[in-house]
DNA sequence: TGTACATCAGTGAACGCGCGTTCACTGATGTAC
DNA sequence: TGTACATCAGTGAACGCGCGTTCACTGATGTAC
């Protein structure tokens, strides 16, 4: 069997995107360098021309997942310049990131990752905080130009966010794809969003409504 | 070394307990037989009088998760009769059940352990919904009785109930205890509360306040 | 344009370790007489 | 109350498997002449 010889950096790549797809299906345990080796096309050994070793590989997928999520933060900031909408539009790309990277939701929830291994888990404890830092500080800005009420903490309204997503994600899983994280998200919003703006005396204008 | 035999019965509560402290320490993965065996003073092979294999010794944690989330939700039936009430008492109790058990978020939130193992993922689902079915009829009692807005959907509601500590529990374990969970939960529990009261017409009996 | 050589991605066999599990055994505990 | 026996929790050695990793090698690719 004569495979092609690629270069180390094309190599890498189709490694990493190998790597997401064994982790989207069989979960981080899923990854394994024989199956790993597999999907690319090449014997197991083959991998350590390109990675030192398995940590190297998910240190990769660790940095993919975070420019994804920055990458999302960057685009709603593009597409809007209003801190709701924006919030709509990051839920809905978060989601649809979650639905076509199925590795991510695993990554982060499973900490057989990071358990006995502490420089990983504070890379990865670094790529939570500095998404929700971006997420807060578009709850701040919403603040400052009186779309969210003042007495909304926009760290708190963050970790929220994410908790709008994470169990739905977790459900997703368990079921087996059975639970409609999409319905999920889509209604989860109105709620969230009348949270962060209602107040007794409420301002008609901002506009709540799923789509 | 004479170790004293001990009957079945207590023994396979004291290995579960062990069991339960493997994971809290070190994770899904923490739990091996030969940790679980030392743990409890005894040679590996001796768990295997009380329980058939590692699957059976999984079995027994996912009862005790189920038997201690089903208690909580009993609890608060008993110790209040207002839906909202029960709703923040949950909050609290499931706080302090992850506190005390860290091993119940980590079993939650690691696919590992069910991602090759359609029966077991069938359980935790079936615990996990079960969990939410219980919420969601909560807040059905609670549109019953005026409190929570017809507009609700409980499902929905019920999932970020569970969305208000999950991803807290996420970030205590990321950030080794650094997170502030019980201060996030507090913060957060306002916010949902008036997400599930708070119509256009607000009507002021209810009370969000954090206590 | 053709040849010689250096580079380096890919190969295949082998290793060592962790870990779940087995099996024939031992010896303490509780019961029958 | 004392002895004989059955029961069964605990022992220790050994196994097989999965898996990450190594190492000396091969042979395709691209460059220098």
């Amino acid at each position: 069997m004569s495979i092609e010889k690629l270069r180390t950096e094309a190599r890498r790549e189709q490694i990493t995107q190998a790597a997401l797809q064994l982790i989207a299906g069989g979960g981080v345990k899923g990854l394994n360098m024989a199956g790993l080796a597999r999907r690319v096309g090449v014997v197991p050994s083959a991998l350590y021309r390109h990675f030192k070793n398995k940590d190297q590989v998910w240190e990769a997928v660790l940095e993919l997942l975070r420019e994804r999520l920055m990458g999302n933060i960057q685009l709603v900031r593009e597409q809007s310049s209003e801190s709701l909408d924006q919030l709509k539009r990051l839920l809905a790309l978060h989601l649809r990131l979650i639905l076509e990277y199925q590795a991510f939701p695993r990554i982060l929830f499973s900490e057989e990752l990071y358990g006995s291994h502490p420089e990983r888990r504070k890379r990865l404890n670094a790529i939570v905080t500095g998404y929700l830092r971006e997420v807060a500080g578009i709850v701040r800005e919403g603040q400052r130009t009186g779309r969210v009420r003042e007495e909304i903490q926009p760290d708190t309204a963050a970790v929220m966010f994410l908790g709008i997503i994470q169990p739905a994600a977790v459900l997703w899983h368990l079921s087996d794809g059975g639970f409609d994280a999409a319905r999920h998200v889509e209604r989860a919003w109105p709620m969230f969003c009348s949270a962060l703006t209602t107040a007794l005396s409420s301002q008609g204008e901002v506009n709540c409504n799923s789509h």
